[in-house]
DNA sequence: TCGCTTAATGTTAGCGCTAACATGTTAGCG
DNA sequence: CGCTAACATGTTAGCGCTAACATTAAGCGA
């Protein structure tokens, strides 16, 4: 059996409710008799139990976090930057994955409040009904991550129309003019059809009214980039630029291009999303525009916890932007 | 207010205690009271409080999973291995990172303890004596990841030893004679020092007593291993080959080849570890080790479930192999 | 030294659930 | 129809902690 905080106040000679203020608020016990409550923790080799604190306070040091996919680099950021700032507060980390199933989330967000837990961090703004109704009368803080909008409560991400467009709009400052945009299964990564949404935008706005679009299933992500580049290039020669929905498959195209003899960008140009290192690895190394994932986490994590802790959180929506990096691949 | 089982309860006409079987033993409630208390849950929207259930039990549907590092995408894939096992079970992942401190791991063992968690999976065989104390008092079941050996309990992993030797028979075997082994920090990546003294052993069974290694600081992976083959080319012209200690690395060599004018694998072959999807995109394709990733993950979740349940587990040590994978890069 | 304020510690009750045991209810049999 | 076994449900107590209030000790100026 363990040993419970009794065992210990025991063991100090102080009462238990001294040895839970130890912890919880040190600054109210005093020296003398955190030295005794120290050794006494030492003594019996005591180790907190959460679960009954949490009940008796009913709220737990954890915070869920709920991610569409774990095969995503971008989720795997995000997490990272979450993660860290957790850790360093004494917060713990509940994983959750829907596999991109509004039914699954629900479920899942369900699973979690029956863990008291602190806060909430939730990927999209987009929510079943009763996922929404559930949150709303939620009286937890709740961040909402990786775009923008209108959301529950907190929001943490970047602009991906406005991602979109940027590319877009320098694919046509270079003089592009027959851009196709590649993706896969844009239906369930529906941020990437925002981004071709944003991608549409430009085009009109240069009087360009049609919007090529290549929506491949999912397999791999390198692996649908090459075949994208291969079947574009076949059945339409006159495309001069590939504008894909993420850095995986656009560096599968510029690796596949090297096979298939097609030159980059000259043949045709090659625009990606994310700014994954690869990118910067690849001949010629791809334009695409680096999307602040790790720092959504870490952003997304302190306003939760500023929050948490009754301290003001400036903004609800945090933008936190985006960057066009231009390589050799435009 | 959160509804209670006891709100259920009264709602269904039954005590609480036929409400917590409905939960825990459905068999053991008859069909008339499971309809009436699946009515009353609907009708007062009643979520499960687990902090209650986990203190009044003695034990939480909690695993905590220690990884040294999320940047690795080898933990990434082991993590979604086993998340897709524990939430097949309900069981939940409570995620730590080590940043490969023995005494963080010992610190975060302690806290999760303090969750009445179910079992423990954590990375590798190497740990704090505190860690050791601590877990041989622990009377729930763990699973150490990754390597393989005399381990605390289960243990689900590879030989890394064996699969460093592989690589560098394969590599013998096709007449590179003056084979490199280029890593970054294997002081604190010790799996990948372990691939090191296959490595090695390899060349002794083959007569070469020198076996020289490039141990480089980590900064970004794919860029120490463009530096590296830039370096040992530069230093040591007669060197025909390079084990790279993964393939991010490998791959950074293989990319930055084209840049540098170096043929691969006429001039230099270059060899990885891992069998990362990229390795089949570069040109020429990478010769890797396919390491078994998602797969250790699944298994420990499933060794691990299947103790908790007081299922038989088979071999407390389970081998997952590896596959040596040849592309055109050595 | 006294009386007062503030700081430190203690007492009591209960968070929502489940283990363990107790009781009631049903089905099956002679 | 009574008896028993097997099943279904209920009663009681308590998991280990903390909130809220109660009490005691310490500090300090006059």
């Amino acid at each position: 059996m363990q040993p419970t905080l009794n065992d210990v106040a025991r063991e100090a000679g102080v009462s238990s409710i001294t040895v839970s203020r130890y912890f919880n608020s040190p600054d109210s016990v005093r020296e003398a008799t955190r030295v005794k409550v120290e050794a006494a923790i030492e003594k019996v080799g005591y180790v907190r139990n959460m679960i009954a604190g949490s009940l008796a306070s009913a709220s737990s040091r954890v915070i869920p976090v709920i991610v569409p996919s774990l095969s995503n680099v971008v989720f795997i950021d995000v997490i990272k930057g979450l993660q860290d700032e957790f850790e360093a507060h004494g917060y713990q980390l509940l994983l959750g994955k829907t596999d991109y199933d509004l039914a699954r989330e629900t479920q899942l967000i369900r699973t979690f409040l029956g863990w008291s837990a602190a806060g909430l961090v939730v990927t999209g703004l987009r929510h079943d009904d009763a996922t929404r109704q559930i949150l709303e009368n939620w009286n937890q803080p709740i961040v909402e991550i990786m775009e923008l909008g209108e959301g529950l409560d907190l929001n943490v991400g970047m602009d991906h129309v406005a991602a979109g467009r940027a590319m877009t709009e320098h694919l046509l400052a270079r003089g592009y003019r027959t851009i196709h945009f590649a993706g896969a299964e844009l239906d369930r990564d529906y941020r990437a059809a925002m981004r071709y949404a944003g991608h549409r935008e430009a085009l009109a706005a240069a009087g360009i009214e049609d919007a090529p679009l290549l929506d491949l299933p999912v397999r791999q992500q390198m692996t649908s980039g090459a075949q994208a580049l291969e079947r574009i290039k076949a059945t339409f020669p006159d495309c001069d630029a590939i504008h894909f929905a993420n850095d995986d498959m656009a560096c599968g195209a510029i690796l596949a291009a090297a096979r298939l003899g097609v030159r980059i960008p000259d043949d045709i140009a090659i625009a990606g999303f994310n700014g994954l290192p690869i990118g910067e690895h690849v001949t010629p190394r791809l334009t695409t525009i680096v999307s602040p994932r790790e720092q959504i986490g870490r952003m997304a994590a302190r306003k939760l916890l500023a929050r948490i802790n009754g301290e003001p959180v400036g903004e609800l929506s945090h933008d936190l932007g985006f960057t066009l990096r231009v390589g050799g691949s435009t």
